[in-house]
DNA sequence: AGCACGCCGACT
DNA sequence: GTCGGCGTGCTC
C-alpha cells in the first residue's frame, strides 16, 4: 500500500483567467486516505471559501511549490470522484484542442446546479432530502413499428460496429424512420446492460419527440437540456450518476451524460450547427461524441436527411460507415418541390404568388393543413424615409433596424437593441417610409387577410418567447385547431404532421448570398428538412419553393431532392478554394471600441502567425467582419487554414493572448477553433 | 490628516 | 469573481 498522499492539486471554481491553472493545497489528515482525483473539495481562496476539483495527488511537492506557504483544504464536499478516469480524461483533451480554461472545460463536463447544491448544501450544514422522486408519471407505451428492410440493416450495422469499428453515418430521407432505428439500438444495447445517448438540436427537443422516447423505452429516459430548471437538471444528471436512467436524451451538453458503461451514441441531425458551441469551450458534441465513443467503445450513429458536406464526405472515404434509408416506410414518396418564378410570377403586390395562393386555397378547402416557412423575422427588415432616405440603425450594431409592427417597436436582431417606432424621420421630419424585406410577421398578416376564415399560427422567436408557447402552438396544430403554421426555421425541422399536404417557402434564395462557405449547404438543409413536412400522412403533398434565383444550382438540387448533386458540387468548391474538410479551421474575431486598434491588432496578429506558418496552411485576412460593428464593437477577423486543428488553436490562442496583453482593455482577440459561423 | 473612490493584481 | 492594497484627490 502506497503511502497516503499529503497534497493535492486543485481547479477552482472561479471564472478569473489567472486561476486558470492548478492550485496546491494541504490535505487535512482525516482526508488523506479517502481523498481522490476527481472529489469535489471546499477550499480556502484569499478570504472566502471555494468549490474545486482535485486533479492530482502528491507527497512531493515541486521546489516552486515548497516556498508557498500552502493552506489545507476545508473539506471534501463529494467523496465519490465525479470526473474518475474518463471524463477527466475527457477535460485535458477539450482544454488542448480547444485551449479553453479548466474552469470552463468542467462547467461543460458538470452542470452548474450540481456543483452549487453541493456547495449550498455544506455551507447551509444540512442534508437536502436528495431523495425527492422524479414525477413517475407512466407512459404511454407505444407498440414497435414493423421495421423495413433498410431499417433493420442499419440498426444491424450499428450493432455490429464492434466488428467495422467504424461510424455509422444514417443517411436516410426526411420520414424515413431515422428515430426508430435509434430507439431498436437503444433497446439492443440497454438489453446488453449498457447506456446510451441519444442527441437531438435545440429547436427538436419537443414534448412530442420526448413522448416518442418515453413511449417506447418507459421510464429509463434522462432529459439533459439547459431550458429545464435547476431541480430537473440536477435530478436527473444524478439519476444517471447512480445508474438508475439509463438513456439520456437532450441537446449538446448531453454528450457529457455521467455514464461509465455507455454502449451507444446517437446524433440526429448532425449536420445542425446548434452541436457547436459558441462560448468556451467551444466544442462541438460531434467531436466529443467521438472521443467519448472511443474510449467507452462505445456504437456512435450520426443521422441526417441532409449529412454535413464534412460527414458525408468522411463516409465516402470510408472513415464512415454509410447506411441509407432512400424510402419513407409507408412507401409515401417524397412530395414533388415546386420552384416559382418570382420575376414572372405577380399577384398584386402579395408576398405569395397566385400559384401559392390557389395551392392554399386547394388544400384548405380539402381540410388539410399547410406550413409556410420565411425565414425573417419581424413586419419588415428596415424603415427607410420616403423623402431624404434615412434607415433607422442600431446604435451598437450599425446595422437597419427591423420593424415589429404588433409591437410598434424598431428591433435589432444582433444585440436586441429597442427603439420605439418614429412617428416621422428624426433627419427630415417627413412622415412617409417605406421598407424592406418582408418577415413572417407581415406574411401572418397578409395570410389572415386573404383567407380571414382560416384558424393560423405564427411561430418564430417572437411568439415563443414565453417558456411552453412553443409546445402550445404546435398541440393545437397537430390537432388540427389551427390550419396554417407559419414561420421562420423554427418550423422547418421535425415537425411530423401527417394532414400537412403543403408546404410553402418564400424567399428560397434569400440566404445563397451569404459571405459563408457554407451558405449553399445550409440553404440545401434548411429548405430539404422544409419539405421533407409535406406529405407525410397517405393523402401526399407538395412543396412550392418562390424564388429570383430558380436556376441557381442548389436551388435545383432542392427541387429534385437531389443531396448527391448538392454534395458534389460543394466539395469540389471546398477542395478548390481549401476549405473544411480540406483542411481545419480556427477564426479569430479581434474586436475593440475604437476602429482603429481593432484593424491594427487585426493586422499584428496575421503577421505573427504569418511568420510561423507551416507548409499546407493559409492565412485568410485580415478583414471587417461580416458584421462589422456588434453591441458597440469593432470587428475584424482572419482564418487559419491548417492541415492540423491541435497545433493552428494553440498558435491562435496564444496570438489572442498576446493582443489582449499587448492592448490592455482596449483590444480582445477571441478564438474559434472550427467555426460554424463566419459573420 | 482622514477618508472616498477607483484601479490593479493576487488568490495555493 | 472578489477582496484588499494603494494611489489620487477632495474635505474637514
Amino acid at each position: 500500500m502506497a503511502a497516503p498522499p499529503l497534497y493535492a492539486r486543485v481547479v477552482v471554481d472561479v471564472p478569473a483567467r489567472a486561476l486558470n491553472r492548478l492550485l496546491t493545497y494541504q490535505i487535512p489528515p482525516p482526508f488523506r486516505e479517502s481523498l481522490e482525483v476527481g472529489c469535489v473539495v471546499l477550499a480556502p481562496l484569499a478570504t472566502r471559501q471555494v468549490s474545486g476539483v482535485v486533479v492530482e495527488l502528491l507527497q512531493q511537492l515541486s521546489p516552486q511549490e515548497e516556498k508557498l506557504q500552502l493552506r489545507p483544504l476545508t473539506q471534501v464536499l463529494e467523496a465519490t470522484p465525479f470526473w474518475g478516469g474518463e471524463l477527466l480524461a475527457l477535460i485535458q483533451i477539450m482544454r488542448r484542442l480547444y485551449a479553453c480554461t479548466w474552469q470552463s472545460a468542467f462547467q461543460a463536463v458538470v452542470p452548474a446546479p450540481v456543483l452549487r447544491r453541493l456547495q449550498a448544501m455544506w455551507q447551509k450544514k444540512r442534508v437536502l432530502n436528495r431523495k425527492r422522486r422524479r414525477q413517475a408519471e407512466a407512459p404511454a407505451l407505444y407498440s414497435e413499428l414493423p421495421l423495413t428492410s433498410a431499417q433493420e440493416a442499419a440498426v444491424q450495422a450499428i450493432i455490429d460496429f464492434a466488428a467495422t469499428g467504424k461510424p455509422v453515418l444514417l443517411y436516410g430521407v426526411t420520414g424515413s424512420g431515422k428515430t426508430e432505428v435509434y430507439l431498436r439500438a437503444v433497446q439492443h444495447f440497454l438489453q446488453a446492460g449498457k447506456q446510451a445517448i441519444v442527441l437531438v438540436p435545440e429547436l427538436s427537443l419537443t414534448p412530442q419527440a420526448v413522448e416518442r422516447y418515453r413511449g417506447r423505452l418507459g421510464e429509463r429516459v434522462g432529459i439533459l437540456h439547459s431550458a429545464l430548471s435547476a431541480p430537473e437538471r440536477r435530478d436527473y444528471w444524478w439519476a444517471m450518476r447512480r445508474g438508475e436512467l439509463p438513456v439520456a436524451l437532450g441537446t449538446r451538453s448531453a454528450i457529457f451524460a455521467p455514464f461509465t458503461n455507455l454502449g451507444l451514441i446517437c446524433i440526429d441531425e448532425e449536420h445542425e450547427s446548434s452541436y457547436k458551441q459558441e462560448q468556451e469551450p467551444r466544442y462541438h458534441a460531434r467531436q466529443v461524441a467521438f472521443m467519448r465513443a472511443k474510449e467507452h467503445g462505445a456504437a456512435l450513429v450520426l443521422g441526417s436527411a441532409t449529412p454535413s458536406v464534412e460527414s458525408f464526405y468522411l463516409a465516402q472515404k470510408g472513415h464512415y460507415q454509410l447506411v441509407e434509408l432512400p424510402q419513407r416506410p409507408g412507401g409515401q414518396s417524397l412530395p414533388p418541390v415546386n420552384l416559382v418564378d418570382m420575376r414572372r410570377s405577380h399577384n398584386r403586390g402579395r408576398l405569395i404568388s397566385c400559384e401559392l395562393e390557389e395551392a392554399l386555397a386547394r388544400r384548405l378547402e380539402r381540410g388539410e393543413q399547410a406550413v409556410l416557412l420565411l425565414n425573417r423575422r419581424g413586419y419588415a427588415s428596415q424603415l427607410q424615409c420616403q423623402n431624404c432616405g434615412y434607415i433607422p440603425l442600431c446604435p451598437h450594431c450599425a446595422i437597419p433596424l427591423t420593424w415589429h409592427k404588433g409591437k410598434r417597436l424598431l428591433l435589432c436582431h444582433y444585440c436586441d437593441y429597442r427603439a420605439p417606432l418614429p412617428s416621422c424621420c428624426p433627419q427630415c421630419r417627413g412622415v412617409e417610409f417605406k421598407y424592406g424585406t418582408p418577415g413572417a410577421e407581415r406574411l401572418a398578416l397578409e395570410i389572415a387577410r386573404l383567407f380571414p376564415e382560416v384558424p393560423l399560427a405564427r411561430m418564430d422567436r417572437d411568439t415563443v418567447g414565453k417558456i411552453g408557447a412553443h409546445a402550445a402552438i404546435l398541440e393545437a396544430f397537430g390537432r388540427g385547431e389551427t390550419r396554417i403554421l407559419l414561420g421562420t426555421k423554427m418550423i422547418a425541422k421535425g415537425l411530423d404532421y401527417p394532414n400537412v399536404t403543403l408546404v410553402g417557402v418564400l424567399r428560397a434564395d434569400a440566404e445563397l448570398a451569404q459571405p459563408d462557405f457554407r451558405a449553399g449547404e445550409r440553404t440545401f438543409q434548411l429548405l430539404s428538412q422544409a419539405a421533407g413536412r409535406a406529405g407525410r400522412g397517405s393523402k401526399g403533398g407538395e412543396v412550392l419553393m418562390q424564388a429570383w434565383d430558380v436556376d441557381h444550382p442548389i436551388l435545383q438540387a432542392v427541387a429534385r431532392h437531389d443531396y448527391l448533386a448538392m454534395y458534389k458540387a460543394e466539395i469540389a468548391l471546398r477542395r478548390e478554394l481549401i476549405y473544411p474538410p480540406f483542411c481545419r479551421l480556427v477564426r479569430v474575431v479581434v474586436r475593440s471600441l475604437d476602429p482603429g486598434l481593432a484593424q491594427a491588432a487585426a493586422q499584428e496578429g496575421v503577421q505573427i502567425l504569418r511568420a510561423q506558418l507551416a507548409e499546407g496552411e493559409y492565412l485568410v485576412g485580415p478583414a471587417p467582419c461580416a458584421l462589422e460593428r456588434l453591441q458597440g464593437y469593432y470587428r475584424w477577423h482572419f482564418l487559419l487554414k491548417s492541415p492540423q486543428l491541435l497545433p493552428s488553436v494553440q498558435r491562435c490562442a496564444q496570438v489572442s493572448e498576446l493582443l489582449s496583453k499587448r492592448y490592455p482593455q482596449k483590444v480582445q482577440a477571441i478564438f474559434d477553433p472550427e467555426p460554424q459561423n463566419l459573420s
